[in-house]
DNA sequence: TTATCATTGTTATAGTATAACATGTCAAGA
DNA sequence: TCTTGACATGTTATACTATAACAATGATAA
């Protein structure tokens, strides 16, 4: 969870304020700012199209599906063709700047970018929030049980439905 | 893990028997047999299509998708039409008799049915077997993660890609 | 027997994803 | 400077996955 830069960041510190009220513009530009160095640092690029697709997953802290976000590229005088929203989309998956939620055949933002992690999501049936858990413990326990049958991990999504605080108490 | 039965069962007893060459027709038999007392004890019906769907993910430890059921299904004398296939399989997804591989947008049998479990799911990419490992461990490091938001948990989805050992092996 | 409910069949359509090829862009080396 | 080659984008077409909605059938119980 260690950050690269030293300011205080609310929003990306503690993952499960993506449930409560932060201050989301220092979600973005921190974000935004880290996927910029990142992507520097590995020489590649990040393109005005790539860009624009992390920053329409940064909008909130939801999932997007691959046609919701080729909808607004499209709008933005990008390509209107599916490869163009998948393309950008897996560039920033096997960056680690955005992950792919299988339970809702949707992308979000990777909040935690450059930093080796392997998410645990936490999905809130309420108000589609999604929050990026820490995991280690849990993929701790799931390499455990794998090196028990000799099995070698090298991808694991551990995702969860449920309910955010803010939700559970308005379905009392 | 406890069985219902007391024969030894090689298939089920270890679920990284997955893996191994086993008594494949006990897994079989035996979750069949299962699946009759659990379906019968709850006062539903493991109707003809039901039952013959859980036979086909039964055939091996390997997720099928939704058509390639179908298509089985359809060959049998079935309905040819995709809901056929998708009801036979969220009614035993329901009844804890299949899961769901999200992962590989599949279905796999339980090799557990009747243990309350919320499994994890060791796929392997060389030969596409999937096992099903004890989560307890994970689960409950989840839920810890889950709990330190506020989070509450109803379902979760755990599942990991790699090598099972003889693909380890082969890739030698 | 008849009302009722679950199950299955069927039509149609919605939603998700990728293959394959054409075009364009940019930077490094001749 | 020109060329070349790699990467990136645009575009066409199609494959794969999933569900809504309604009709027909079959079991069950009052």
């Amino acid at each position: 969870m260690a950050h690269l830069h030293t300011d205080p960041c609310p929003g990306c510190a503690d993952p499960d304020l993506a449930f409560a009220a932060h201050d989301h513009a220092h979600c973005t530009s921190d974000a935004l700012a880290r996927a910029d160095a990142l992507i520097a640092a590995k020489g590649l690029r990040l393109t005005p199209v790539r860009r624009r697709t992390l920053e329409i997953l940064l909008e909130d802290h939801r999932a997007l599906g691959a046609y919701d976000v080729l909808t607004r590229l499209a709008a933005e005088g990008y390509g209107n063709q599916p490869p163009v929203a998948y393309r950008a989309l897996d560039f920033l998956e096997e960056q680690g700047l955005a992950h792919r939620i299988r339970r809702l055949n949707a992308f979000t933002a990777c909040m935690h970018p450059g930093e080796a992690h392997a998410p645990a999501f936490l999905i809130c049936r309420g108000c589609d929030t999604v929050a990026e858990a820490p995991a280690a413990p849990v993929l701790a326990a799931l390499e455990a049980a794998a090196a028990n049958s000799g099995f070698t991990i090298e991808r694991s999504n551990i995702e969860a439905l449920g309910l955010c605080p803010a939700c559970q108490d308005a379905a009392v």
